[in-house]
DNA sequence: GTCTATAGAGTGATAGAC
DNA sequence: GTCTATCACTCTATAGAC
């Protein structure tokens, strides 16, 4: 008798985890069938849309867990600079301290990235809008606020990279821990960028 | 009469671009032959390793590159503020701006990592290391040259995934230049952690 | 009977190796 | 160009719940 499953969330955990250690195109649905435990007429079933559909439905739910607890608390968080240190919490937890990696950053790199580009997109711009207006909350006025965004979010897939590539998750873990001294230190002046130059842009180095 | 390209060399260039712009799994050899005009029986008499061997030689090559135009700057310039600058230049250049990803990176997300994984942690290890001394003879610690080192190259890959995902090259251009612009405030200040907290640790916000 | 969840043989196309 | 393996996918068959 066939074993049930009867919802298509419950092989969605299988299915993120094989789209996010072989990518699109390495993850075949030999692997998907063999990870999820289903064949392929319970995959279609649930996705009709075939590969394509499945990594889109992991992207929505990568989405939504994000949305929830990140994007939101950064929102609507009174504090938000608990809600960024929330954030840092959620992403050390979410990518397993450096030992997983992003799919949406694999998905943006790989071939497959058109057929998700809009998904993709999205999840980036709310991420980067979500964190500067929590910045912005902070006292950072818009400019250093969108900057900060930036840089903090692209640090994160670039540590992310780095711990993959170096085979050291602790990389990501370093990199995690000084973006947070440096932003605890942001919030403590109001100006950075001015203050870390007193009055000299040219003076002589090596002290 | 056949076109002759009697070196492996000659192909490397459009077998670098399908790599860079398909990843490992994504580069057909149908799409190869195409891209370099060359059949099967050619590509498999320049590489008898197939695609495997293709690859490698494209990381071969990207090593070189590196090599001449930013470690060994980094490492031989008299004046190392110099050859970070340069550093700076090169990527840029290489990377189009922001319109090129790093193949390094896409295979280090990738599927294949594991086939080119030595490839992979060499290109990272050796610029990560001659980046650091080259701060180290700029006048830093060695722990914060560390530090320093590893969060630009990973800001470096984080942009590039950034530009890529949002379809925004110029997001990697402003990433350069607060890269830049972060070092160049560094160098004149011999110690910046310290110096960031002149003497508050919690001060009130919102000024 | 209908509907949903299942399995898996079978499809043509295309992969990479040689 | 030829080869075999594997790809994504389709389709038929089947089970049980209602």
């Amino acid at each position: 008798m066939p074993k049930t499953v009867n919802e298509r969330a419950d092989v969605l955990p299988a299915l993120t985890e094989v789209f996010r250690e072989h990518g699109f195109e390495g993850a075949s649905l030999s692997l998907i069938g063999e990870r999820t435990g289903l064949g392929k007429g319970s995959l279609y079933h649930f996705f009709p849309g075939g590969k394509e559909e499945m990594a889109s439905a992991v992207l929505g739910e990568i989405d939504a867990w994000f949305e929830t607890n990140v994007f939101k608390p950064l929102r609507e968080e009174g504090d938000p600079q608990r809600a960024i240190a929330r954030m840092f919490r959620a992403v050390d937890d979410y990518f397993r301290s450096g030992q997983r990696v992003c799919l949406v950053g694999v998905l943006a790199l790989g071939d497959a990235r058109d057929r998700f580009a809009a998904q993709i997109h999205a999840y980036f711009a709310v991420w980067n809008d979500a964190l500067r207006d929590a910045l912005i909350r902070a006292g950072r006025d818009e400019e250093t606020a969108n900057a900060l965004a930036e840089d903090i979010i692209g640090a994160i897939q670039g540590g992310l990279v780095l711990a993959r590539a170096l085979d050291d998750p602790i990389s990501f873990q370093r990199t995690l821990g000084r973006l947070q001294a440096k932003l605890e230190r942001a919030m403590d002046h109001p100006d950075p960028l001015s203050r870390d130059v007193p009055g000299a842009a040219g003076l002589p180095r090596n002290p």
